[in-house]
DNA sequence: GCCGTTTTCGGCCCGACTGTTTTCAGTCG
């Protein structure tokens, strides 16, 4: 996908023209595009050659960065892009990664001592020969000393699931502050990006913040304090985790609330829809000249500029603001809209508890059906079932549905099937027969050449008993890049075999991702949520595929396991 | 460099904190 490569050029232009002090909003023109063009679902070069006026279309690209698009998609390069790296050291840039370095110090650095990359600025540090500059001094080089330290031990941003416990337990620390009226996690991980940087965290006092603020910093897993002001402070957790505490009165938590949690796109839209109205939005109300007129709730605030709530999941400035004056926002999915899990393992391949343990305690959870499905024979490492094993299960599974029979409670022969290099199945034709629904998935040869990946997934889908694509992109977060693939044919063919694709619940899969969810969407193509368990704890991972589906703007109808066991079952059959 | 229902020029979000300063620039979110 060219999306990234445009997107890389766009942040490396924009961070050196941003060193080279070059007018601001011309800077951030460029770091504007580059952030809508990486979320972007359309790939960009396909875009382009149905029709070169959907790249205009998108928003932040006017004439200029429009025809620097069109000159990287047929030269693979970009002039300016070349002409500004050939005078100018990259490892410039490396050092604006670095917190508490800005362009302004980068430029400052260089100009002054030739320091050049992340290496030389540690050594210079180290030597005391920052200090003497112009509005640097000894703690300046301390700090610069540790975010060189945290950059190297904490590169990558956290998994949401991983983020939320710990923003629960902090949460929890916080309200044992006796001056605490209320406390809420904002920012990303409240609108549940898959990946977090830093967490948010909003407080409303009772009286003084101080004593908050005093408390905050005490939390025995803080590992640096980065700012500690009388309303916000910023701590470094053990885990590398940055957390930023904000207090507000409580009279305008709402707006506070609404502001924190973003995004700075979805804000800015926001903000401009009030200035238009004659108001102005900033976290502590909105205000109608000297007056604040709303900031209690969020509902207030949507409601003041004219719009119904939105939910968080949403506020990506992605055209949720132009659904909510059209009263079209989605209805969106509920945990509670879930019937019953379609990936589930067992200890007869790689999971960790047996069938009967497995199904009992989805049976208490209140789930009305499950498929059971474990790997198939050719994923050796996850000890595989050959045929006569998974013969065996299905006896056993037999034996269980009668003892489930008056419960409303259902186990569907399942197996989650390798697809094989050349896109056939890991079992014959007479084996998934058998099968009452089964994810497909690739767990071999990722590094296939995008058409021949499209092609493999492509046969699977159109094979007459798949009825589910497992982890479509078969990322892994932080490990492992998606196989290369044309997510838009995969969609396209799986709308016309009626086969669902997967949202694999798994915290570090969380595949598909939101994009191509909406992508999914808007062609027509029904969704599976499986949490692809290997315990029954984590048939709590539910919760977190609802979490992306919501950011995919799925609703209720989009989702196969939200049917009944009827409705599902009757759907693959046409 | 982008954008447009106060439009084709003149805006473009704005407040908190730190460190180095004696009043503010730089960074961050």
């Amino acid at each position: 996908m060219i999306n990234n490569k445009i997107a890389d050029i766009f942040q490396e232009i924009g961070d050196i023209l941003e060193i080279q002090d070059e007018n601001h909003f011309r800077v951030l023109s460029y770091q504007r595009a580059a952030q809508v063009i990486r979320n972007l679902a359309d790939d960009i070069e396909v875009a382009y050659k149905k029709d070169p006026k959907r790249i205009l279309a998108i928003r932040g690209v006017g004439k200029d960065l429009f025809s620097m698009i069109e000159e990287i998609i047929k030269t693979g390069d970009c002039k300016m892009h070349k002409d500004l790296l050939s005078h100018f050291h990259p490892g410039l840039l490396d050092m604006l990664r670095l917190r508490g370095i800005g362009p302004k110090k980068v430029k400052l650095i260089y100009m002054n001592l030739g320091i050049k990359d992340i290496k030389e600025l540690e050594e210079a540090a180290n030597e005391g020969k920052l200090r003497d500059l112009p509005g640097m001094g000894e703690k300046t080089e301390i700090s610069i000393l540790q975010s060189i330290k945290d950059l190297k031990r904490y590169s990558e941003r956290t998994l949401m699931p991983i983020a939320l416990n710990e923003a629960k337990v902090l949460i929890d620390y916080i309200l044992g502050c006796k001056e605490v009226k209320k406390c809420e996690y904002a920012g990303s991980l409240r609108r549940r990006q898959e990946t977090i940087g830093d967490i948010d965290i909003l407080v409303s006092a009772k009286g003084k913040a101080k004593p908050i603020m005093d408390h905050f910093i005490k939390y025995p897993h803080v590992d640096e304090i980065l700012a500690h002001g009388p309303t916000k402070s910023s701590i470094v957790l053990n885990t590398g985790i940055q957390i930023d505490l904000r207090v507000v009165e409580d009279e305008n938590f709402g707006a506070a609330l609404h502001y924190f949690t973003g995004s700075k796109a979805h804000n800015i839209a926001i903000r401009d829809m009030a200035k238009k109205k004659g108001l102005k939005v900033n976290e502590y109300g909105v205000f109608k000249g000297e007056k604040n007129i709303a900031g209690k709730t969020e509902e207030d605030v949507f409601k003041s500029v004219g719009l119904p709530f939105i939910i968080p999941e949403l506020r990506e400035n992605d055209g949720e603001i132009e659904a909510a004056k059209k009263g079209k926002l989605p209805k969106s999915i509920e945990l509670k809209d879930i019937q019953g899990d379609l990936h589930m393992h067992t200890n007869a391949s790689d999971g960790s508890q047996p069938l009967e343990v497995v199904i009992e305690e989805a049976f208490k959870s209140g789930y009305k059906y499950i498929a059971i499905t474990d790997h198939s024979k050719s994923s050796h490492i996850a000890n595989g079932l050959d045929i006569h094993r998974l013969l065996t299960q299905y006896k056993e599974i037999d034996k269980l549905n009668k003892h489930y029979k008056d419960k409303d409670f259902k186990i569907l022969k399942g197996s989650e099937v390798d697809i094989l290099p050349d896109g056939s199945l890991d079992y014959p034709d007479e084996i998934l027969a058998q099968m009452d629904i089964f994810p497909a998935s690739v767990h071999s040869r990722f590094s296939m050449s995008q058409k021949e990946m499209t092609e493999r997934i492509i046969k699977a889908i159109q094979n007459p008993y798949v009825k589910i694509i497992g982890h479509p992109t078969g990322r892994l977060i932080n490990k492992r890049e998606p196989y290369e693939v044309d997510m838009e044919a995969i969609i396209d063919a799986a709308v016309a075999c009626n086969t669902a694709l997967e949202l694999n619940a798994q915290p570090a899969r969380l595949d598909l991702t939101d994009k191509y969810l909406r992508m999914a969407k808007k062609k027509g193509a029904k969704i599976s949520i499986g949490t692809d368990s290997h315990h029954s704890s984590q048939r709590a991972y539910m919760q977190y595929g609802i979490y992306i589906a919501r950011r995919g703007w799925l609703e209720k109808n989009d989702v196969i396991n939200t049917y009944s066991l009827t409705k599902l079952l009757n759907h693959f059959k046409k």
